[in-house]
DNA sequence: AATGAATGAGGGTTCATTCAT
DNA sequence: AATGAATGAACCCTCATTCAT
């Protein structure tokens, strides 16, 4: 058992590092094979459709991801701290070495635009992306709850807009940084903590406005 | 000399047409020549390589776009009302027809990051780019200079990432709005304008805290 | 148009030979490509799909069998002589050079027992397939009418399937002389055209016995 | 013994059930061991190559169809009601469930064309092949010395040809009969029974004429 | 002896690009 | 200048057969 896993997450590993470095399209077959030092024909047999190599790479980083959330939901810190906590993970990510794992989400998002895939297969992943919304906003709902955070119901709405465009932000801009020669000015890891502190101070304040 | 122009332009529609829709990579030259009623090897004439064409439609659309924000920072408004401005329009043009322009750009962004062009090629696109950029920062130059606007320095910089942040998180999801599965929750035009007001706030009032 | 037909027609020549002997599935689209002089994507440009390339071939093998039988058909003979024509003309067929062409459709027939297509495709060549018996019917019919031929409806029944076995038959021992090891005996042509005589002497006296 | 005995036997009806449902070709070695219970190393254990496989199950279908050809051979019936017998059997095959036999036997005519095989391998199916001839000349043989049958020698050699075009054409209708779609009109059971009846009149009164 | 794992050679098909008219 | 025709290189995927346990 374990040998047969091994075998398949050496393949996986290599898929990830090539699709990371290349893309999804650019990758071949053969080549995740060379990278992972077995024949075209075994990488078929663990993965029936290339299709069904990019979803299992793209459920692994994700479920790499989410129980850092997860974690940080289930804590018992106010809800204001949980934000403040949420919002670190996902500022700490595109400065870690992980910053590859949103390098291929975001990949992954581009891909699938124009490569349809069957329900079934992009369910379990669509599954997990939504449970990060979920636990932003059950983190607001506790900090109103336990007082940390004061919202209205309207603000409470606007605040789940905003930490999205935050995390939509964040996570394309760690995607840009992949691109040696773009422009695109990547923000610093300095700026994203004092805009943390503008969001925080925004969740803890705006119903006093 | 029109008639020249006139067929290139047809192709550049052409192509632009099915870019959109179905991705630069699934969009083959044929089919390209064939919606713009011209034989393939025409459509090499005018554009000897797949990826000159995909420059050139990126860059009439950029140069489509940055006009708007041009305009508005040539007015003689205050800064602030450059800001307000500049917002409306980033935001009005994921409402408006023109989404498919930010698609596009999105799409390209992806491209770019797995198939690297000579710079000379880019090189004029990443200019417009960081146009946009310049015209928000000099808006709050203005603001600041003619006091609708009241930043220290420091804030100042911020202000510029947060709205780049904005800026992408904006056009990442009028991309989203393209993938008719998705989960990722969209926002609504409401919630921009509400998030627009924040910001908008910010840049008045920041300093005073 | 002619130099376009030409290469077309080069293309599905080498396709048939290729097909007579080596069989559909061992004819790889390439040999195919190599036997015609021109590149595979050529053949794919002419013949989309392998399938097709199948279907024009024995549309064609078709096509030139057929209007024998149907000049016989519309002959002002009498329908006993319109009998005896075409069942000369089956025998001819399997000692002639067009051989061949029953080859492939007996091949066919294998063919499509186990690669099901469409049925559009398929249509027209049944409905050439069920021409001959129409013809076949239709001389007996006349034969019937000008006094020639004397059958009950019921042995009109009977003569139409003996004359389908038998040309049934015919066809696969054509197809059988193809093998140089095969064993089951193959009629000589003189057995065949006994049994010709045999035929007719039933469709001549068969009510009289 | 009767271990491996059963295993084997178990390989064959696995291979022989696909290999009748969905052709030689498209049976592949890892569904043949899926469908028998057993790993794929182990079909080649016992069948070191697919061919030798094929062989096997086509010498199965053989030696169960034989000896009811020989059976009859070797009654003490008169020649004339042998063939009356052996005629029944022919038609019986292709309504029983046996038909399927039939259709594997036809499948690997068309096999043998395009795969050929080294001789000694098909020797045996030949010479089985062969027998059924010689029984029908046997039986043929047999009347005209009992007197149950009248033919000259040019007479006998055409009689062994049209029952050899008969077993033909009835063996092909039989694997017609797999396709669905195909037009090709399958003779009635009844049709094959008035075709009898014919057939022992021509060897009862040929040379009667 | 039995088996799952591994694989290379090969097949159909696509597409950007070049050629020839 | 405009174009359809031509194409090789490359890709995804399959399968009989061998290997290692």
């Amino acid at each position: 058992m374990p040998y047969k896993q091994l075998k398949k997450q050496q393949m996986l590993s290599a898929a990830r590092r090539l699709f990371t470095e290349y893309g999804f399209e650019k990758t071949t077959m053969q080549k995740i094979a060379d990278e992972a030092g077995v024949g075209v024909a075994t990488v078929f047999r663990y993965f029936p459709k290339k299709e069904l190599l990019i979803i299992e790479v793209v459920k692994e980083v994700i479920e790499e991801m989410v129980p850092r959330f997860e974690a940080i939901s289930e804590s018992t810190q106010s809800g204001y701290d949980k934000m403040d906590a949420i919002l670190d993970a996902y500022i700490n990510y595109i400065s870690s070495a992980n910053r590859d794992a949103i390098i291929l989400l975001e990949s992954f998002e581009y891909y699938i635009a124009y490569n349809p895939m069957e329900e079934p297969l992009t369910e379990e992943i669509y599954q997990t992306y939504t449970k990060v919304e979920r636990i932003i906003d059950q983190a607001i709902q506790d900090g109103i709850q336990d007082g940390s955070i004061s919202l209205s119901s309207t603000e409470q709405m606007n605040a789940t807009t905003i930490l999205n465009l935050f995390g939509t932000a964040i996570k394309k801009h760690a995607f840009n940084s992949l691109l040696s020669n773009v422009i695109v000015p990547i923000p610093t890891k300095e700026q994203l903590l004092q805009l943390k502190s503008m969001l925080l101070l925004y969740l803890k304040n705006a119903s006093r406005h």
